[in-house]
DNA sequence: GTAACTGCAAAATATTTGCATCCTT
DNA sequence: AAGGATGCAAATATTTTGCAGTTAC
């Protein structure tokens, strides 16, 4: 593994997360630039933007895995995930910008948590 | 959509979840009735269990789903979920009986959540 | 020049569907 | 008898790999 070069599909990519906040699953994207990147392509570069700290990704209830671009992270406290909601209207993904404490738990040692919040988002309340 | 007989296929799936208390994936469930339970039959009668509220499931944080046995749920509130346990050390997954409470989020109305914890399990710790 | 990137085809993985047959009630 | 349940093969869907050719630095 190296550095990530500036080519064209790395641009690609990355403007597609630049277009708003949400956050986009795998095979959306591949078929948002099927006609511009080969799907391989696509995966390949999710894999590497998520490596570089530039994406994060976390998974919905249907285990479909979506990425979005980082504001959070930084590559090397990557890890420290933050809560993720979806709507369950839509189906919109986006990132929670609050803190869910999770307790001790007897007998275990909690290193992380992934959450995933489920609700109707501004747009479908209304 | 029916009611469920008692077959030996219910029953041998049945068993899986009764010898201990963990959870256990599709796959690997698959795998263990290999050679008793075609494999199409393991999956529509997970499908058909969780319907029935004798087994619920969740998503693992490489969204492999797992399935347990409901002590929890009910046929009626099947939703009203409760957090999962998932070791990183030898990967075993169970359910936590701890209530997690979610924020009220400013514009959104929060109807359900997903929870998984990550960490060392009993086991691993020592 | 060289390591990184890309596309294409093929493989791998996991799950679902169609259909004919068999089993429970 | 009739609605379920099952097995098998084939189809889907998603993601990964191998490899040869191209590009960025």
């Amino acid at each position: 593994m190296g550095v990530i070069r500036k080519t064209q599909s790395v641009s690609l990519v990355l403007n597609e997360f630049e277009k708003n906040s949400k956050a986009i699953s795998a095979i959306e994207l591949v078929k948002r630039l099927d006609d511009k990147i080969n799907k391989t392509t696509v995966y390949r570069l999710l894999d590497k933007l998520e490596d570089d700290g530039l994406l994060h990704y976390f998974l919905d209830s249907n285990g479909v895995k979506w990425f979005a671009k980082c504001k959070i992270c930084s590559k090397s406290k990557h890890h420290d995930v933050h809560p993720h909601f979806q709507c369950t209207d839509c189906g919109i993904v986006d990132c929670l910008e609050i803190k869910i404490t999770i307790p001790e738990i007897p007998n275990r040692k909690v290193v992380n948590s992934q959450i995933l919040v489920l609700g109707q988002c501004d747009l479908c309340l209304q």
